[in-house]
This record gives C-alpha cells, sequence and structure tokens, in this order.
DNA sequence: GCTTGTAATTGACCTATATCAAATCCTTAG
DNA sequence: CTAAGGATTTGATATAGGTCAATTACAAGC
C-alpha cells in the first residue's frame, strides 16, 4: 500500500491510524470496460487509482453521455461521498483500460478523521479544490464556446514558457475527450483540424504539438 | 447575533467556541447595486446573510456576466475560500437589494476548526453538498437543453403533492435569473410564453402559478 | 395624472454546433 | 498480409438559441 502513504489525502496519518486504514483497505482490478460502480448505488469505499484511467460520468434522461471527469494515475476519487447524507455515487465509473486500484473503507475513514482536525483540514482541502474545479467548469461551460473550451485544454499543463513547442499525448479515445469537453467528436475532430490548418498546433494520431503557444493563448 | 447560533453551519460550537467566533464578527450592511467583494479579491471573511438578495457571478474575458449563485437570506456563502491556497475570491458579490450581512473572520473560524473534528464534519458535509450540486449544475448545462433548465428551475421546490397548483414569485430581475439559468432574456421569455400557452403554467409579472405539474415534470 | 428611464417582450435574422450519412483510417485477429 | 470492425474524419444539412433592433410595459419621480 505505498502508494496509499504517497497521497497527499494521507499524509498525515499517524502510523497507528495509517495501519486500520491499511486493514480496511484492499487492492482490487477492474479491467477495460467495466464499471467500478453506479450511479444512486449505496457507497461504502472510495478510491484510489493506481494504474490505468477511469471515467466518471452520467447519463442524461434520454441516455446520452457525459464524461464529467477524467480519473488517472496516482488520483483518488467519490471521497465527497463519505459526507452526504444518503451516501450514493453521484455518477459512474467505468474503466477505460485495465486498472488496478486501492478500496478504502469510508466508514473507517470517517472514524479516523473524527479524532484528528489536521486530517479534516487536509480532505477540507481537497474538497474546496474540487468544488473550485467545479465552478471553473460552470464557468468554462456557460461562458465559453467549444474552440475556447478545446484550446483549454490543449493548454491544460503548459507550465509559464511559452517558446518552447509543447508535446502532449493522449490514451482516451477521441469520443471520450470530446465528452469530457462537452462537444461532440465531430466538432472537437474538425476543431483540431481548424487549428492545425492555422498553423497553432501539428497532429499526430494522438499526439498533439503546440506550435504557437501564444497565438493559443490568445483565444482562451 | 441570533441567526449566526441559527445556522446549521455553527450549530456544534460550544459556548467558548461561539462566543470566540462572535467577537471576530460583524454586521454589515450593503445597498442595492453595491460590491461586497469581488473575483480575485484576497479573502479574509466569509458572511451569512440575514436579509436581502446577492448574486455570485463571473465575468467571461469578454466582459459578459454569468450568474453563478443566487444567494437568499440564511444562506452562508464563500466559505470554501478558507481552504483554498491562495485565498482569493473565486466570484464577484453584488447585492441585488439592500442587505445585512454577518462577516465572519476566517482565521478565526479556522483556529476553531482546528480544536474540534465535530466543527470540522459538519463543514465537509455543507462542502461535499455544494460540490455535489456544482456537479448537477454541470450535468444540466451539458445535458439539458434550455427548455429543460428553466422548467428545472420552475419545479425547484415543488414537493410531492402534485396535484395543488402551486405558484412561485420571485425578486430577483428576470435578466439574472436567466444568466442563472444559462440562457439570454430573451429565450427566457419566450420558453415562459410557450409554456403559457401551453396551459402548463400562468404568469403574472413575476408569479408564476404552476398548473399542470405532472405535465411539467414530463421534460425534466 | 404625465413623463422618463429601465426592464421585459416581440420579431426577424444569423450562427455555432448538432445531426445524419458516407468515406476513410487504424487496429487486431487470424 | 488480409479482412473485419470499430474509430475518426469529412461533407451536407438542420436547428436551438443567440443577436440586434424595435416595441411595449412598468415603476419612480414630479
Amino acid at each position: 500500500m505505498e502508494s496509499l502513504r504517497k497521497n497527499l489525502l494521507f499524509s498525515t496519518l499517524d502510523q497507528q491510524q495509517f495501519s486500520t486504514l491499511v486493514e480496511h483497505s484492499s487492492r482490487l482490478q477492474v479491467s477495460d470496460g467495466e464499471h467500478l460502480f453506479h450511479q444512486k448505488e449505496a457507497a461504502n469505499y472510495f478510491f484510489l487509482l493506481e494504474t490505468g484511467n477511469i471515467k466518471l460520468y452520467r447519463l442524461s434522461p434520454s441516455g446520452e453521455e457525459k464524461v464529467i471527469e477524467l480519473i488517472h494515475q496516482g488520483q483518488t476519487f467519490a471521497e465527497a461521498v463519505m459526507f452526504m447524507q444518503g451516501g450514493t455515487y453521484p455518477v459512474n465509473a467505468q474503466a477505460l483500460s485495465d486498472c488496478q486500484l486501492i478500496r478504502i473503507h469510508m466508514k473507517t475513514f470517517l472514524k479516523i478523521l473524527e479524532d484528528s482536525t489536521d486530517n479534516c483540514l487536509k480532505i477540507l482541502a481537497l474538497m474546496s479544490q474540487r468544488l473550485h474545479g467545479a465552478i471553473q467548469e460552470i464557468d468554462q461551460l456557460s461562458l465559453q464556446n467549444a474552440k475556447m473550451r478545446i484550446i483549454q485544454f490543449l493548454l491544460r499543463d503548459v507550465t509559464a514558457d511559452t517558446s518552447t513547442p509543447h508535446t502532449l499525448k493522449w490514451t482516451t479515445p477521441k469520443a471520450t475527450l470530446a465528452s469530457r469537453l462537452s462537444v461532440r467528436p465531430e466538432t472537437f475532430s474538425r476543431t483540431l483540424q481548424q487549428l492545425s490548418q492555422a498553423g497553432l498546433i501539428q497532429v499526430k494520431g494522438s499526439t498533439i504539438t503546440l506550435l504557437d503557444i501564444d497565438a493559443l493563448r490568445q483565444y482562451r
């Protein structure tokens, strides 16, 4: 359970608390395409993803899928459910590849929180970060158009140095990314095409090179 | 500071903690149209609204306004900022009417949290509720069309009993509500018109009577 | 009561993005 | 290497909802 220790969320646990947590946690695998949990299912565990990719999504009344979040290696997810009355998952979680996870027992973790404010504050910090992210998201959905959202996504982890051409590569299917960005795959494709023709990016399969970061930033 | 005591968030504070909090809190008024704080401003206080209405909004790069949340009597807001590094408000807050508020010193409240997990868990519950609300919002923006969002808003606080015609009245300007729902005022107006013509609702200024709740629910 | 200014509505038109269908491209199994 | 099937792209078309402009309703002050 090395990866547990490494996660910020558990960094303030003392030895005693940590071993209690480990006792009530277990490793599990899910294979590509399998569901980890479904929306409205009673929630007893939250998760740390060790390897692979997971998508969290919701379904519209008409059965359409909207990806809320893509989970990557090292991230925890579904912790917020712990504090909600009702205690059901608000999203579906499906593996996008074979995944290895650690399953953490909510009740146990809650017990630990109950006797150490340090840990409480840690998780509060995490939750407010999540909330801020969500507000950011609402912002983007209602104030920005598709092109802007896509560019924002491309610039996601570009650091300050703007001169060096930056390369990014994704492992998730394009349609999934499109859903995450709330555009149709067709629009996603066309927009990349367009940016490519304008000489701002270069597309090679699932690898993209940002050729003119400053120009891209103009849009955002 | 009666209203402080009444708020769930502070219900687990002991006498000692509560009076410390009161010492570091103060009442303040803002008049209609005034700003309480701006986005990116350093945050030292969060608030409890005693009377009036406040809107929390963001601006797009092009200066367009999107209302993120409408705050009503009795609600606290901007508490999440307390736990974020950086510590700046993520939204603007403007009074929609003359308002009376209580301003709570974040540092003081944080200190109190540090020595009681009960209080920590209370606020964790609140934060996860907020987060869930935000996810709901993202859901609505990306999976539902304007008409659905408007209907959802109309059905907001309709209880189980579906037979009795339900009446609602708002105090906020229509344009503000429209922004909250991420539609243009024109569209908001037209949609209400349309629902009215279909005999589902009856509009009288800012008072709306829901005539056929079941039918409205069909859409949602 | 008017009058003036703001808010809300209505109408005509437009555009971004969805939708549908067909054509490619890519990967995997054999 | 080849075939099959899914993913992605491309093209043609449709439409929800935005924009702009004109009109009407409403509230506040005189």
